[in-house]
DNA sequence: CCTTTTCCAAACAGAAGTGTATGGAAAGCA
DNA sequence: TGCTTTCCATACACTTCTGTTTGGAAAAGG
């Protein structure tokens, strides 16, 4: 019920689907109602075409979840080479980190949750998870380390960032970017320490002009 | 594919399965796949009736689906209320609430999960865990005022705490028990901002012991 | 012992979904 | 212009799931 009237035709260019406009379409589904909720069927009529077009494009059903998963994996791995980039001898990771979780993608934080569920049915998605997961807690920890803590404190401080921000995600939270931003300086001083005003006004005030870009639906 | 063998009888007690058999069976696939993979052809295969049982003892699907979750709005309000009781002046919550995310049910983290991610597709059970949540943070908060901290900190130090936990429980990480308890001074230090050293060494051991009687699968 | 309940089996009706085989229009190329 | 490749429609076969109906065995009550 909603929206099974007409979408936009999209048709990547001319009259014609690409296999992006399937795994965009599978993407949204997901986001919406989880893996589970991704029909051929369903995505076809929701196109305005036969089944007989998904199965040009793909294998099968599990071909196009390979490719959904596939691009989650190069967006995490995009932005934690973003994130490594941007953040030189200053040291400022963290709030790098923080700038792509808030900013960016506005429906990411769901995506991102919808394939952590995924990953309790299929094994290969769970390891790749895990994998990714690992990653930002180190990425983090490393960075942590440079601040002067010692590792095990470092580690601590990692988890606590990083799950925090995952848990967020989870709960999916309705609340105004405004609200959230207002918190920052706590977050900042209870899971790194210091207070950093000068760098957290100059976040705040990116991250505003990232969503003013991207307004939400 | 794997446990369509034989499972246990159940059978709550004669021969005949009750409304609790389904329900927990129900809650068994929940937890190993998520809501979508509840049918009822399954679970009565797996528990060798056919689906006639099944129509006796519920409505229909939905119902089984609601008793469910009935179940898992009990848990959590039975919890958030042991915290209450538990810790009196001592301001002890935060522990408290430590004792029971660490030892009790092992499976319940996933069960938590499963709940949180149905509620992306049901608005009633959205409605009701989100509920939950605000009563955990607003317990958390009010430990954190009695600490010392001003509203707005104990604010932003119960969120860090709350959804560490869920983004934790979210990685469904693979840990040994050893290694998080061995971290939970450096949380402690970091979420509270002080040691407590002593009433830690006592959580510690409170959690083997509780493991200890209830062993992993 | 006879009659209700209680609990489940069996069979029916129907929806929704996957994958395959085949044909056809329309664009691209020679 | 004729031929080939690209992309989709149509139809078929099959599986899985829900919910209903009806009947029957077996325990419970009288």
């Amino acid at each position: 019920m909603g929206l099974n009237a007409k979408e936009k035709p999209a048709k990547g260019g001319n009259g014609q689907l690409t296999r992006e406009d399937w795994i965009e379409a599978a993407r949204a589904v997901l986001i919406a109602s989880g893996v589970d909720d991704i029909k051929v069927e369903r995505l076809a009529k929701q196109m305005k075409v036969t089944r007989g077009s998904f199965y040009w494009h793909f294998e099968d059903r599990k071909d196009l979840l390979d490719a959904l998963l596939d691009r989650w994996e190069k967006q995490n791995r995009s932005e934690i080479a973003q994130v490594k980039a941007r953040s030189g001898a200053s040291g400022a990771d963290l709030l790098e980190a923080a700038r792509i979780w808030l900013g960016e993608d506005p429906d990411y934080p769901v995506f991102d949750m919808s394939v952590r569920f995924w990953a309790r049915k299929d094994r290969a998605v769970a390891a790749l998870v895990h994998q990714i997961d690992e990653d930002w807690i180190t990425l983090l920890q490393s960075s942590l380390d440079a601040k002067g803590f010692d590792t095990l404190e470092s580690l601590a401080r990692a988890r606590i960032i990083y799950f925090h921000q995952i848990g967020y995600n989870a709960l999916a939270i309705q609340e105004s970017l405004e609200d959230r931003l207002r918190l920052m300086p706590f977050y900042h001083k209870v899971l790194v320490g210091e207070v950093a005003a000068a760098e957290l006004e100059k976040l705040v005030k990116q991250v505003r002009n990232t969503v003013a870009k991207s307004p939400r639906a």
